[in-house]
Parts: structure tokens; sequence; C-alpha cells
DNA sequence: CCGTTGTTCAACCTCTAAGTTGATTAGATA
DNA sequence: TATCTAATCAACTTAGAGGTTGAACAACGG
């Protein structure tokens, strides 16, 4: 797998499981327990899914008596943001073209395709 | 692999090749063997770069004689971008507390934290 | 000190991603 | 028809993801 911070991050968000200890994080701090418990999955998997996010510095782990609390660090995801923001312009500009040739269908003057 | 839109996309979207292949793609058309000609590696592994993309609804191919063009879908960023957005508030909220931390230690009261 | 709880480590299995090379198809052209 | 080009298909290799189970470690409570 690629090790570059914008791969990791990616590679991380592509599984449902970690999106949802996302999810969850989101509302607050977790252990490894709670964030265990809504799947049909051991602990140790739980756990590596956890690696996972960490390597990607999406979870930030503590260290209280024997738990160790999970937090939801955001920074990887404004790197993603900043990412798509060099496709929005394209998609927004798709939609603007997609917008006009529907205009001109109902002008009823489709058959000018002067597509470039 | 989850088979999951959002996994696929993500996914698809975890390899510098890929995220390359659409960076070109955003700037216009392309065959594949023009986007091959940067990378060092077979053009059967970039055809198959192309069909993860594919797959992920992030580029669609068309047919011209031998050729099969390659165009950017966008459709599947949006998605991303609407999955980021619930995330954002997150990331701008922990942002606020951090300027909040930093002004109080500005302000030489940093002794008090009352977290939660 | 002992047992319990929270978590990780280690070994293993299975499946697939990502690359290779070689053969094959589809269409243009001599 | 023969051949060149564009691209894919097929078979194979290597490495890693994602899950399992069982053992180990660390910290608390009796």
């Amino acid at each position: 797998m690629a090790t570059d911070p914008l791969s990791l991050t990616f590679a991380a968000l592509a599984d449902p499981t970690r999106r949802a200890i996302l999810a969850r994080l989101a509302e607050g701090e977790a252990t490894v327990n709670e964030l265990a418990e809504p799947f049909a999955m051991s602990l140790q998997a739980v756990s590596k899914h956890l690696k996972v996010l960490e390597r990607a510095g999406l979870v930030i782990r503590g260290r209280a008596a024997q738990w160790r609390p999970c937090t939801l660090e955001s920074a990887p995801l404004e790197e993603v943001s900043d990412w798509l923001g060099r496709y929005r312009q394209q998609w927004e500009g798709r939609f603007t073209r997609l917008d006009e040739e529907l205009l001109r269908i109902q002008n009823g003057t489709e058959g000018e395709q002067s597509h470039e």
C-alpha cells in the first residue's frame, strides 16, 4: 500500500467499520470496548481498525488507567477537503454545462452540438 | 474489500497513481496510452487502475475506433464531499476550542483547565 | 497476592490489490 | 490479406488487508 499521508487517509476511510468508528468518535471520546460494542467482530479486529485510523492520524489515543481513550483528529479530513477542492470547480462546471444542455433541449435547439 | 459506493470511491482514491490519473483527466479527456505515458509501469497496470476508477464511477470510458477515451466523472467526489461535510462542524469547532485555548494561554490563565 | 478488566501482541488463514509477462481482440491502414 | 496500433484478457507472483483464536501485559479491586 502507498504510505503517503493522503493515501493513508483515503485507505483508512475506505472501510465502513472505520467510518462508523469515526462517526461514533465525532460524538466524543470513547474506549476500545465502547467502540467495538456495535460490531459483530472481535475486539482485536476493532483494535486493528483503530491502529489503521491512528496511522492515518485520524484518531489519537490517550492513556487513563487501563483504558486507551480514543479521540477524533480531523486534520487529515481537512487535507482530504483541500484535495477535493481542486475538483470542485470541475463538478460545478460540469453541472453548469449539463444545465445549459437541458436548457438547449427545452428550447428545442438540441441538434446544434458544438462540443469542442 | 467493502463494495459499498463510498468505500469503492475512497479505495480508488487511496493510490497516488490513480489520483494522478484523475488530475490528468481534470484537464480533459485522454486515452489509456496518454494516461499511462507519465508512469514507470506497464500499460496493463494502468488499465487495471482505470478499471478501479471506473468501478468507483470516477471515470467513464467511451469508444472511438480502437481508442477508449476516458473522462472524469465527479459525482462520487461530491459524495465524498457530502460525507466530509458531516465532520466539518467538528473540525471547525475544534479549531475554535484550540483558538480559545491559545487566547487563554496568552491571557496567562492557562492553569484553569475545565475539560469536561 | 490474586483475579478481573481493558487492551494489545502473535500466529495463522483467506482473499484481494497491484504489479509482471504473454497472448488476444478490435479497428485502421498498407 | 497482412500488419500495425490500442487496449484488454489471462495467468502468475508478491505483499498486505482483514478477520480469527489464544496468549500476554498492565492496571485496578478484592
